[in-house]
RNA sequence: GGGGCUGUAGCUCAGCUGGAUAGAGCAACCGCCUCCUAAGCGGUAGGUCGCGCGUUCGAAUCGCGCCAGUCCCGCCA
């Protein structure tokens, strides 16, 4: 067995301030080594491989001691530059005393690309620049095509990644403000899954504490049987069941007091106060799971508060053995560095209130104790709205300081902007509460049906109810999907049915459009796509068709920088691209009427793109359809 | 008062470790279906990259300072 080459991926070093809101990295101090990740690459990158070639050149030309210089290779912006560029000559300049131009020549001198890339050529002030042989892209093709991964290799090992999303509070139906947690945290789950990572999908749902004692205390009056009975009872709606249990709070003091009571009941552990809650429990995690299943979400394992209620004392107590916990005015706290209050004193992180209570840092400190001492995880991502950003940097610090959290494992927070409504302020419904995360969903698909009877009738088609449920179903899901996952993580965004909905543009219907038209193809050539033999080769001749294969080719590139930096809109963009690039070629180069062996070589080029569309797609959660 | 983030075309946003003429979609205007579904393609027009200073051969990108918006800052999560 020949080893296989290997390439280390460095977490990125938190020293540029624009990456600090990115992610809440856990690193002691700068100097330390980051925690670094090996991959096997069986289908080296070709951005990797002239790297190497660039780095082996700078040796031969200058010497051993610029083994480690980085040639600063980037895709060209302009196609008349080839398809990438090295940029090293100009900041050689000083270090080397030498023109940068006459440094680029040395370069190429000593450059070995000739089984990758055509002659390079050296352009302006010393840009060297180097465009992909027909020869290695036809090949590069082959190769793709013919593996279920499209080249994209697996990490090895297979360290353990936790993704915590989108963990609602159970006392409360799923609203707006889950939209985001779940889709961006199942695409990133997705996507690392897909990388080869061991991911564990954790919802740390809201299942503890007061709100529950308002809805405990209704099961025991309205449902009063249930909390000696060994069944599951049927506590009919979700939205009912809260909608009741609110009015009889809201209207009857004696009720409250039940409620209040409820709740102490329910922390001294009184059985059948649990077995209220439970049932309440069950009734809001079986509602969610139907609103996961209709957006098409990965199975999640709930592990809520509640969890970590066995090991939230010791945290306490691990904390005073460190030497890091203070009280303060009642309260067991931790001082923070680097966070103060308004009147410039060191600001304390609570872990147990004064009435003994414990509250969500304590929660969180656990949780991270367990995910590193029985998960044994390497990295765990928290996709939470950006308002959470010190709560985060505050716990990871305590973990930190109390020796929980080292080099070795990753904590972020990948924060995320809100979602706005048109008028550009936070979303509501009209009464001003929080809309409902299934209505938002229905609403989506009831616009996406609409459109899609109008398209229908203009077209004077006419389809089965079946056909038209389900296209409705999936535009509507995957158009809320993707505009959100397609802008950058990290700002705002407006939310509106109509332009996530534009038929044009970079949209769901945009992209599943473009694998239509494959499958259209087929269709009409009555082909079997699955059936194309491996022997068979992609010939570039067209500009189209050059400019399509080298997109193609870029997508282990795009899902590198994605395990990096978490942000899906990479994807998105790569995407919607790789969508415009085959429409053009769709437009210019015919490929049923074309002679053999044109007519074949483009059929697998089609092939070979709806195969990436839909791998793609599938790691933002959106299914395609062979008709629309 | 302190800190985070955001500020790029009329609107919504990309812009990767600083690199050649700052991109896309929508909206506007002009074209393209006897031809694989036009949910498509081509073109025109549109920008002091919030402002200033600095670092650099080179800055939308890095640093500092302002301005504007937004979020957070002790026992809720």
């Amino acid at each position: 067995m020949v080893a296989l080459p290997q390439r280390k991926i460095f977490w990125r070093p938190p020293h540029a301030t624009g990456w600090k809101f990115l992610e809440t990295r856990i690193i002691q101090g700068d100097s330390s080594p980051f925690p670094s990740i090996t991959l096997p690459i069986h289908m080296l990158s070709t951005i990797a491989q002239l790297k190497t070639r660039l780095q082996q050149a700078l040796v031969a030309a200058f010497g051993a001691e610029w083994a480690d210089t980085d040639p600063i290779l980037v895709p060209t912006n302009n196609p008349k530059f080839g398809d990438y560029q090295a940029n090293v000559a100009m900041s050689l300049a000083k270090p080397l005393k030498m023109k940068p131009r006459a440094i680029a020549e040395s370069i190429v001198a000593n450059l070995a690309v000739s089984d990758l890339a055509e002659a390079p050529e050296i352009a302006g002030p010393g840009f060297i620049n180097l465009r992909l042989s027909t020869a290695y892209l036809e090949q590069q093709l082959q190769a793709v095509r013919t593996d279920p991964r499209l080249g994209v290799a697996t990490v090895d090992p297979p360290t353990r990644v936790i993704v915590d999303y989108p963990s609602p509070n159970i006392a409360k139906e799923m609203h707006v403000g889950h939209l985001r947690p779940s889709i961006i945290g199942d695409c990133l789950s997705r996507i690392l899954e897909f990388l080869g990572y061991d991911v564990l999908r954790l919802s740390h749902v809201g299942d503890w504490g007061t709100p529950f004692g308002m809805l405990i205390a209704y099961v025991r009056e309205a449902y009063p049987d249930a909390l000696n009975d060994d069944s599951d009872i049927d506590l009919g709606s979700l939205a009912s069941f809260y909608r009741n249990a609110k009015k009889r709070f809201d209207e009857d003091e004696a009720f409250q007091q039940l409620a209040r009571q409820s709740v102490v009941e329910l922390q001294a552990g009184d059985e059948a106060t649990l077995k209220a809650w439970k049932l309440v429990c069950n009734l809001s995690n079986r509602t969610n799971q139907t609103i996961f299943d209709l957006m098409g979400l990965c199975d999640l394992t709930i592990r809520g508060e509640s969890f970590y209620n066995p090991y939230l004392l010791d945290v306490v107590k691990a904390l005073d053995d460190k030497g890091l916990l203070v009280e303060d005015q009642g309260a067991k706290c931790v001082f923070l560095e680097g966070f103060t209050n308004m009147d410039g004193n060191p600001l304390p992180l609570i872990v147990q209130k004064s009435d003994g209570g414990f509250n969500y840092a304590t929660t969180d400190l656990a949780a991270i104790r367990y995910r590193l001492d029985e998960d044994k995880v390497q990295r765990v991502i928290y996709p939470v709205g950006a308002e959470q950003t010190n709560h985060f940097a505050q716990v990871f610090q305590v973990g930190r300081r109390a020796g929980w959290i080292t080099d070795a494992v990753a904590f972020i927070h990948a924060p995320f902007g809100n979602v706005l409504g048109e008028d550009g302020k936070k979303l509501k419904s009209r009464s001003g509460d929080a809309l409902k995360l299934e209505e938002m969903l229905e609403e989506a698909i009831a616009y996406a049906r609409t459109d899609l009877i109008n398209r229908l009738q203009a077209a004077n088609r006419d389809e089965s109810e079946e056909f038209i449920n389900e296209v409705a179903r999936v535009i509507g899901i995957s158009a809320i999907k993707y505009a959100d996952l397609s802008q950058n993580r990290t700002s705002n965004y407006i939310f509106s049915y109509d332009k996530m909905l534009a038929l044009q543009g970079n949209t769901a219907p945009y992209m599943i459009n473009a694998y239509v038209r494959v499958r259209g193809i087929g269709r009409k050539g009555d082909i079997d796509f699955a059936s194309l033999s491996d022997d068979q080769t992609i010939r570039l001749q067209e500009e189209w068709e050059f400019t399509l294969a080298k997109h193609i080719l870029q997508l282990d590139e795009v899902l590198a920088e994605i395990d990096q930096d978490l942000l899906p809109n990479r994807l998105c963009q790569y995407l919607f691209e790789l969508s415009q690039k085959f429409n053009q070629f769709y437009e210019n180069c015919p490929v049923l009427k074309a002679e053999e062996p044109t007519r074949t070589s483009r059929i697998l080029l089609c092939d070979l793109t709806a195969q990436t569309i839909k791998l793609g797609l599938s790691l933002l959660g959106i299914p395609v359809l062979d008709r629309i």
